[in-house]
DNA sequence: TAATGCGGTGCATTTTTTGCATCGCAGAAA
DNA sequence: TTTCTGCGATGCAAAAAATGCACCGCATTA
């Protein structure tokens, strides 16, 4: 769209923090890039951005005007998304944040589920926590986010909530692999994987773990799930898991065991799919967010969880 | 703000019905906005306007895109009002969709109040009636909306509302003028000032009227109140009116005096407070929505309503 | 059948945007 | 300290885009 290349602009000299380093990136002069600023600003009334040595950043002002630029460039996808969907084909792009414990199974398998249906259809995943994942839906870099963890602040709309239990995960020959649930205290004996601090489901063992005092003896701290439950093969380890990790039999990692950790030791988790409050998402992101939403319900219905 | 331009003259365009017609308001020729409107289709791949031997009219491609258009031209404004704002001035404007019942009394004095306080505020009022009111928050043409009728569609967002008894108003010395409270029967022998068909009050006394199969002879129909109670001077007649007209004591309106009609011959009305569901507002509008929802609740607290 | 009013188009003109060379300035490096 | 580097700003000419004029074809209307 032609007419929002003076805000595209302005957007990236944000991002880059230099007008030059933007204008190299968009491809123009640095003067041209500049004097659209400084045109801007003169229109506005206001300077967008404070001028330093090494390049320029941000005021308020210019805070203001771009979270407004954001929000209007995706509006616009979303207009000419539905636009496109007058003509009969779907088209679309849709953006996804996810945490690792739905990255590598349950949300590939729903993509392609997706795309089987409307193959005109483009995604993008981007693997990120829970605060890297709600400062992307407020930039509108993604549309709709699954998060796993309790709390979510307030410019965020939860679409959908599950609940997780925690599981230890093990070689299905561990000593272990035969018990119904476990306590704590259980696993003090054995090499344990653990998911990163910022991670949601280490919270939850936090909690646990702090509770009870229990020393437990992490040999590997990961972010990666697929990672750990690899590990498991070549080590008698215990690691932990949500349910949607594994998402149902014959996945990737049905050569593991998994076996619920007792309430008293470890709360319960929450699984969100999220977006921005208030932001109408293009057709093929809010279907496609559907298609989750619905997915989670029916796999994890009340009842279970 | 110049990257608006093209959006601003496909809405005039939209709204005229001809691109020469909307030329001529531009004060552009028919030429420059026509190549504007077939550049922007052609980016967007799609046309918007249907042409016909008489003008243009927007297809439905063209209504989901206006519809984008008006909603970030008010976005523009609510973000330079907030940038200005910045700098310690309070400037901005307030544009405003009353009923008649409002907009003599009350809504002179609150804004007059509320101006006493940000002298750099301008003012809108468009007298409106319930349904043209919506239009108008939906176009994006008022901010908020003062609305006297029981029901709003869905993607009106009710920000207040207050509970109105219909009175009936008449000369201090007319024979019913001592009365505590009439009913519809009560007025039979007396010439009456009727609200016209589309106001939200008379679809009340439709109601008590079809009821009671009371015949009123009525004289005069009129959408001004004013013209209505000025006319009481003249001719022992009868009208009706709504608390909020006469708004408090000292008004131009206190040579006249007002009696509830009883609660079995006419139900009591709904004046809301409104605006369209989901946008932000501009601060200047947004702080003068307060300060009437306050207001309201205020002068016609719970217990009373 | 002529006239009117509509949107669309070719072409010259005006306005706007861009790129190049260059300035002044402030930290970083020598 | 001095030199150097990288930053945003600016004057000026070239390139690109938007505009206005004259005019076309077309459908409705008088």
């Amino acid at each position: 769209m032609r007419y929002l290349t003076t805000l595209k602009y302005i957007d990236v000299v944000a991002k880059e923090g230099s007008i030059r380093k933007a204008a190299d990136r968009l491809a123009i002069t640095s003067t041209a890039l500049n004097r659209r600023i400084l045109a801007i600003e003169d229109e506005i009334g206001h300077p967008l951005f404070e001028r330093t040595p090494s390049g320029v950043r941000l005021n308020t002002a210019g805070e203001l005007f771009v979270q407004h630029i954001r929000s209007q460039m995706s509006d616009v996808n979303r207009v000419l998304s539905q636009i496109s969907d007058l003509s009969g084909i779907r088209r679309g792009h849709v953006s996804i944040s996810s945490g690792a414990q739905t990255i590598s199974v349950f949300l590939p398998k729903e993509i392609a589920e997706y795309r089987k249906k409307h193959p005109g259809v483009t995604f993008e995943v981007l693997r990120q926590n829970s605060q890297a994942a709600v400062e992307s839906l407020i930039n509108h870099d993604t549309d709709t986010a699954i998060i796993f963890d309790s709390i979510l602040p307030s410019d965020i709309q939860i679409v959908a909530t599950v609940t997780q239990i925690v599981q230890i995960i093990m070689a299905p020959d561990h000593p272990l692999a035969n018990e119904k649930s476990l306590r704590l205290q259980d696993c003090l004996p054995w090499p344990i994987l653990m998911p990163r601090e910022n991670e949601g489901m280490r919270t939850l063992l936090n909690v646990g773990q702090v509770q009870k005092g229990t020393p437990l003896q992490t040999i590997i701290e990961a972010d990666s799930f697929d990672m750990m439950a690899n590990y498991l093969i070549h080590e008698n380890a215990l690691g932990f898991q949500i349910p949607i990790s594994m998402s149902g039999q014959g996945g990737i990692y049905s050569h593991l065991k998994a076996i619920p950790i007792d309430q008293r030791d470890c709360p319960s988790g929450l699984l969100h799919i999220a977006q921005l409050k208030g932001r109408v998402l293009p057709v093929a992101a809010a279907k496609f967010q559907d298609q989750l939403v619905q997915r989670l319900n029916n796999t994890f219905p009340e009842d279970t969880r």
